[in-house]
Parts: C-alpha cells; sequence; structure tokens
DNA sequence: AGCAAATTTATAATATTTTCTGATACCATA
DNA sequence: TATGGTATCAGAAAATATTATAAATTTGCT
C-alpha cells in the first residue's frame, strides 16, 4: 500500500496496460506487473480482470482507485503543510515574560504579527521566577525575563539594557534633587511589586546592608498601578526605568539617582539550549535581534 | 511516506523512545533509527527534537502524526470497502433484458433484493439485438435475452424453458378448439411485436414456407398491450407462455396449439466468457439458478 | 477465414537497491 | 563513572527491479 504502488497501479488503470504504465513511470513492465500483483495480495481483493483484451479495473480495483486519489490529495496537504510551517507561513508560539518584560515585548510581537500574519503568537504574562522552567519543560517556546537564570541548559539573548529607578511624585519633597543618599530614603513610604522577583530582593538587600529602614507601605500588582500612586504622591518607587521613560519625560514623575544603588535591568529572551527552536521560535528571535541593537553588555547580574 | 515508515513514526512518537518503538514493532533500534531519518529527508523536515534528554517532536513532527492518523483512517476505510465487495455487502449490477426476460427476472430482482439489500441492482430494459453487444462492452454485466447469440465470448447460462402459444380471447371462433393448424389461421388478424426478434422472424418464415398468409394488422411496443388488445378479441397473437399463463388459467384468454409451429423458448442469461464477473453478478447468477431448476434441454434454437 | 507478425502479459533467473541487524562508539544523565 | 539511549558502520537479508524468454492475444494481410 505504499504510495509508489498506488501511483503504479493508477497508471495501469490510466494507461489501461501494464507496459504502457510502465513506460510512463520508466519501469519495466514485469516490475509493473509483479508491482500490481503485490498490491492485490496485500488487500486480498482482485483489482484488475486481465481477461479481456481490453484492461478493466474489478469493483474492487475501481475502489482502490477512489481511495488512491484521496491518498495523493492528503499527502499533497501534508506537504503543504510542512511547507507552510518551513516558510514561516504558518506556526504557533507562546512567550512567556513577566510584567514589564511583557511591556517590552507588547511591540516585538506587533511588529511579528506585521510580518507573519499567519502564525499565532501568544504573549502570555507569568511569573518571572516560573519561565525558565516553563521553557525548559516546553509549555513556553520562548521566556522573557529580566535576570540571567544561570542555567546552562538555557540559552539567554539579550534585548534591552534597562535601570530601576527610583521616582517620586513633583510634589514629594525630593523631587527638587539629582542625586540622593540611600540613608534618606528611611523614612519615606514604598510602594513594591508584590511580585518576588531578584530587584526586590536586591533593593531590600541593600537597604539591609545600609542599615535604612525600608518601609514598603504598600504593595500592588501592577507596574501600573505602582506609577499611578506615585504619580499621585501616596508614596516612592524603584520602577523600570522604560516603565516610567514617558512619564519622566511628561513630567508627571522625577527621576532621582540613588548613589548605592545603581540597578542595571537587562531583558532577555531565553529558550532551551540543545532544543530545536521551532520557525515561528527562530522568526521570533530574528525580529528581537533585528530591533534591539543590544547595547555595549551592562551588568550581567540582576 | 509508506504506512510501514509512518506506523513506525507513530510508534516512536508515542514511546518516546526509538528503541522503545523498535522494541514495540519488533525492529532493531537502529532500523527505526534509519527509518525515521528517511522519513525526515523525504518530506524535508526534522520531525524529532533529538537533543533534549526525552524526545520531541517538531511542529512537523505533529503534522505528520495527525495525517499519519488521517492516512490510517483512510487505509482502514478502503479495506472495509473492499471486504464489503467481497462479502457481498456493496456493489452494484446492471442487468440488461429484453421485454419478456424482465417480465420473467422481476421476481428474480426482488429475491435478489431481499438476499443482498446494500447492493444495488437496475434492471435495464434494452432490445433483445443490443443485449449481447452491451455486455461485451461492459455497459450492463449480465443480459437475459430469449436466444443464444452464438458467441464464443459469451457465456450462456439456460434459466427458463418457454413456449411461444397462439393466445386467442375466449370470444374468439378458436376458442373451442384444442388444437389447429397452420392454414385455419390465414385469415386472422394478428397483433405483433413491433420488436424485431428471433421469434417474429420465425413466425413469418413459418407461415411463409406453409404458404399461409400472416396478416400482421397492428404492432404494438409492448407485450403488456398486445394481451390486452386479444383479450378484448381485436385480433389473435404469439406470446411467450410466460406472459400469458395467469390469463390463461382465470379464462381470459384460451390458449390453442398450432400443429406446425411448436416454438420453445428459453431465457438466459448470458456475459462475458472471458471476464471477471463481480461479486454482485456471481451472486445474481448463483440466485437465478437456485430459482431455476433447468429442465431437460428444450430445443435449443430461439 | 486463416496465418504470420506484432504486441502484450507472465514467468524465471539474475542483479540491484533497499532495509535490517549486530557490534560498537558516542552522548547525556544520574 | 555507570547507565540508558542514540548514531554509525559493515555485512546480511529482504524486497524490488531488470533482462530474457515463453505464452497468449491481437492485428494485419491475403
Amino acid at each position: 500500500m505504499s504510495p509508489a504502488l498506488l501511483q503504479l497501479f493508477e497508471a495501469v488503470a490510466e494507461e489501461g496496460s501494464f507496459s504502457g504504465a510502465g513506460q510512463k513511470l520508466r519501469k519495466s513492465q514485469p516490475a509493473v506487473s509483479l508491482a500490481v500483483k503485490r498490491l492485490e495480495a496485500e488487500l486480498g481483493a482482485q483489482l484488475i480482470d486481465r481477461g479481456s483484451r481490453t484492461l478493466r479495473l474489478t469493483d474492487a480495483g475501481r475502489e482502490v482507485l477512489r481511495y488512491s486519489k484521496q491518498f495523493r490529495g492528503l499527502e499533497r496537504k501534508l506537504r503543504v503543510a510542512l511547507s507552510d510551517l518551513r516558510d514561516r507561513r504558518a506556526g504557533k508560539l507562546t512567550v512567556g515574560a513577566n510584567e514589564s518584560a511583557a511591556l517590552y515585548l507588547l511591540g516585538h510581537v506587533e511588529a511579528f504579527l506585521a510580518r507573519h500574519p499567519t502564525i499565532q503568537v501568544e504573549l502570555r504574562r507569568s511569573l518571572s521566577s516560573r519561565i525558565p522552567e516553563a521553557v525548559l519543560e516546553g509549555s513556553l517556546e520562548l521566556g522573557a525575563i529580566s535576570y540571567d537564570p544561570g542555567d546552562p541548559n538555557l540559552l539567554v539573548h539579550r534585548l534591552y539594557e534597562d535601570r530601576l529607578t527610583f521616582v517620586v511624585s513633583p510634589q514629594h519633597r525630593l523631587a527638587g534633587r539629582r542625586r540622593i543618599s540611600i540613608a534618606e530614603l528611611g523614612e519615606e513610604r514604598f510602594i513594591a511589586h508584590n511580585v518576588v522577583s531578584p530587584y526586590r530582593a536586591r533593593v531590600i538587600e541593600t537597604f539591609r546592608r545600609h542599615q535604612v529602614r525600608l518601609n514598603m507601605a504598600i504593595e500592588m500588582p501592577t507596574i501600573e498601578t505602582i506609577r499611578r500612586l506615585v504619580q499621585r504622591n501616596l508614596g516612592v518607587a524603584f520602577l523600570p526605568k522604560m516603565c516610567v521613560e514617558q512619564q519622566i519625560q511628561s513630567g508627571a514623575l522625577r527621576e532621582v539617582s540613588v548613589r548605592e544603588l545603581a540597578m542595571g535591568r537587562t531583558i532577555r529572551l531565553i529558550h532551551p539550549a540543545r532544543r530545536l527552536l521551532s520557525q515561528a521560535s527562530q522568526a521570533f528571535l530574528e525580529l528581537a535581534r533585528e530591533r534591539d541593537r543590544p547595547g555595549p553588555a551592562g551588568e550581567p547580574g540582576s
């Protein structure tokens, strides 16, 4: 029942002769005869009535012919599907990202969809800490995180350098300052992200080291909310620079640098080191690398 | 892309290992590896990501898997279709018959449908003279005629012996007679079948030989009409005994034997001698032979 | 109609290609 | 480092093809 056999049989049916079919397919006549015989043996039914002058298909033969054409059609469809995958006209891609990375990647996703409109992309927000395992396990093809997972099974592509910035409302007492010391922050009400992340740990650690009190008065689930609260002067926060760039420009927030805290932040795409990347993933990586000319490598950590 | 390859690939996908698939299908591990490699080469796409510890299908691999299942389904359907044909649960049969044979075969067709309700049967009325060529050419699988075609390319099965009978209305002047001479028919108005047939020729010839006038006053296209006209005493006719049996029983017609004309008539099924018979045809022949215990062969001719 | 030539299919021996196996090297994981 | 699985290789087995030839059938010709 291999396609070769079926093709041969089809040729015989069309040509109405074994030798004719042989010529058409560049095989010897006995090859064709034997092949048809094999097919008949395999299906347990005579397909061709060799009795009369002109070859005739039996009922079974006609049935096989019908199916043969369906087989061909199916095979053609498969090849089309495969070439669609190969040529990046089809596929599916799930990228996991923590919140700020997701924010950042939205533009990428948009550009990706413009370039590959027929590939399905899903940008899934997940906890930073869960992303590496999800990528390794396979439920995510790509992950976007802002720390180095330090896992040799993960390949890391740095996309974008960013800094965690200390921001206050323009009404805040520190709004006019350019640079302050961490000691001046002991009395501040901090609005924090309620997600466990390396930044958070790092901030806490730094305050502890300098023996400054850290008053995390409010915890919020999204960066957006934190930003609004800071704008309304209900507290201060450390936020990714990328997320507040616009507000600083417009004057809605003021950035103040803290001497003891110079926290770099780098968005990275990760994927399993040894696993083959799907065409969709490759396409996404390529696009990301085009868009982000990775600057001179900042601090590796954080 | 042979089914064997696909089956192997499916096994690998299921088992998650080459060696496992090998065991399952009783092949060595290298055989499986090589086979998958062949499949990949043929489709021009990597199907399995061998990088990580646990084997993973690529997007292309998943696609192939989907199609593989469809292939299997199609193959299963084909086999079912073939076994339906083999077991006479499916098929199609066209039997050609001249008028009186068709009349006779109606009962057979009914019985056939009762026995093989899923086989399509068509009983096609055609001209006696056309049936042999149609059978040879293939547009009819079986033919029912009442003469011997005398063609070595046709196999003939005698079904039923019948006689051409001389019938008159009960009101007719000959109605009381049992046996008459052909000479007494010179003044009769005959109602004839307007189809050229061996019987017709034979009747004409016999009258000519005995130098009796034959007044074919009316020609009618169907036996049914002829019978009605005779019943209404508008003429007399030679008709197949089979077609008037009932009327003779009921007294609607009277049968009178004509000394010089003792015309046997045999309904025969014919089919191409060298061609393979479809299961449907075979089934029909078998049924016909069961129903008709062919009597001691009558006159061979006509 | 009948015979010879030509065409087609079946068969058999042989050749070629494909596919399989066993041994072994390799690689990753625990 | 031991273990389980995969790749690779050479040789073996199996499947498939070819050439040559016989048998059957058709065709063309007289």
